[in-house]
This record gives C-alpha cells, sequence and structure tokens, in this order.
DNA sequence: GTAACTGGTTACTTTTGGTAAGCAAAGATA
DNA sequence: TATCTTTGCTTACCAAAAGTAACCAGTTAC
C-alpha cells in the first residue's frame, strides 16, 4: 500500500509538503478563512482580505476549487450570482486553522517587538 | 492594549495572516522541519529537501534567523563550519507542524486520488 | 594532483505577482 | 433617460521573485 516514493524517508516532510502544496502559499488560507466566516460571492472576499487583487484572487479560487477545498455554486436566479462554499475538506483545516491563529497571536508580538 | 488596527474586524484573519508571514512560503516550514530532524549544516539541509536550490535556501535562512526562528553558530574550529539550531519560537511551532502533518496524511490521499 | 566537499554568491532566464483598465449585464441614482 | 455603480471576472503590461547553473576560496580525501 505505497503512497508514494519515500523510500527510506520517515520525516514529518513530505506529509507537510503534501499539506503545503494545497494550502500553501499567501492567500489561500486566507480565502478559506473568509469564506467560513461568512463571505460567499467574489467582491465579498476580496474587500475582506487586504491587499488581496481580483486577479489573483480568480487564479486562487480556481486552483482551490481543482483542489476540492471549495465549490463554486452558479446560483440560477435572476441575475446569476456566483457563490462560494467550502468542501468538507476544507471544514477538517479547522485546526490547522485553530492552531496557526493561537501561535499568530501569542508569538507575533515576541518575535517583532523584541 | 491594542495590538494592531483591527478596526471592527475580530476575525482569525490577522492573527493567521501574521503567522503566515513567518512561516509561509514555501520552503520555511520545511527548512525548519529539516534542522529540526538533525539537519545543522547547509548542503545538509539543502539535500534533506527536494527542489530545494541553493540560493533560495541561502535567502529563507537569512529570513528564518531575521525573524528569530533559528541561529546561525559559526564554530570556530578548523575549519570553520556553520550550524543552524532552531530558536523557541521556532520549537514552539510544534504543534502547527504536528497539525499539517497529519491533516497532509489524512487528506492528500482523498483530494488527490478521488 | 585532482576530484569532491564546505557555505555560499553571481549572472541570466523564466515564472509569478501586482496594477490598472476594461467588459457585459443589471440596479440604483439623478 | 443618462450615467454611475456593482457584479464576476479577463487582459495587457511591468516589476519582483524564483529557478538554473556556473563559480569561488578553503579543505580534505584519493
Amino acid at each position: 500500500m505505497k503512497k508514494r516514493d519515500h523510500k527510506e524517508c520517515v520525516s514529518a516532510l513530505l506529509p507537510v509538503k503534501d499539506t503545503l502544496d494545497l494550502i500553501g502559499g499567501k492567500w489561500k488560507l486566507l480565502i478559506i478563512i473568509s469564506i467560513w466566516e461568512g463571505n460567499k460571492h467574489f467582491r465579498e472576499i476580496e474587500r475582506s482580505i487586504p491587499k488581496l487583487s481580483t486577479k489573483v484572487l480568480a487564479k486562487e479560487l480556481k486552483e482551490l476549487e481543482m483542489n476540492k477545498l471549495l465549490h463554486r455554486n452558479v446560483i440560477d436566479d435572476f441575475p446569476v450570482r456566483i457563490e462560494y462554499t467550502l468542501t468538507e475538506h476544507a471544514k477538517s483545516l479547522k485546526t490547522v486553522i485553530g492552531t496557526l491563529h493561537s501561535w499568530g497571536l501569542t508569538h507575533r508580538k515576541a518575535i517583532f517587538e523584541k
């Protein structure tokens, strides 16, 4: 039951790298959090994340969709609206987001203000 | 006791962003893990992380040092050797790495092979 | 003596990212 | 009725980052 070409390597490196391939980068986790907190529409998400540009948001949403972390729902009333929602995979990131959140609260101050 | 200009925002976004500013990006966490697992020297770290180039490693190590996540120790015997070691801040990332690790083990398969 | 290792730097190319504008369809404002 | 705004994006352009590869001086093993 091979997962991958791990050879003799039994470190945390590859599983962490797998995770980073999906949610690494500057914006993906922030986008997931934003949708989590109630933003469903493109412009809502864009406005909720400072410095995130339309172009990059469009690209990141596509990648997140490809990786099954969110759905793009076309709501067919008039006019058509688009709604982004999280998948169960994305929701399972809750503990990941939780630890990053509390690490940020605890350590940012210490590192920047010492 | 203001932390930052949060205005009305009380979401997880900014603390997570703070964390990502320090350990986000493709390589930083992997480098921390590599050192954690016993690699102390430049070439050791480089070889332990597939696809990581010397140039990028040099840059990332500088940034990690600046952000007090590791120390660059010059060992003054002959010849001079350089040793990279983690700070306590980096060690406090243990739970972060742990959650990313187990998320990777659980979800990578589901997302890529479905 | 020459090949390989150390911890990197430098020059060059390619890829990614940011800025700003634009677009079609619809709604609100004047 | 005109025009201004909002929606969900795309496109063109330029700057910044990242990848590739060669190179360097000092050391050590063959």
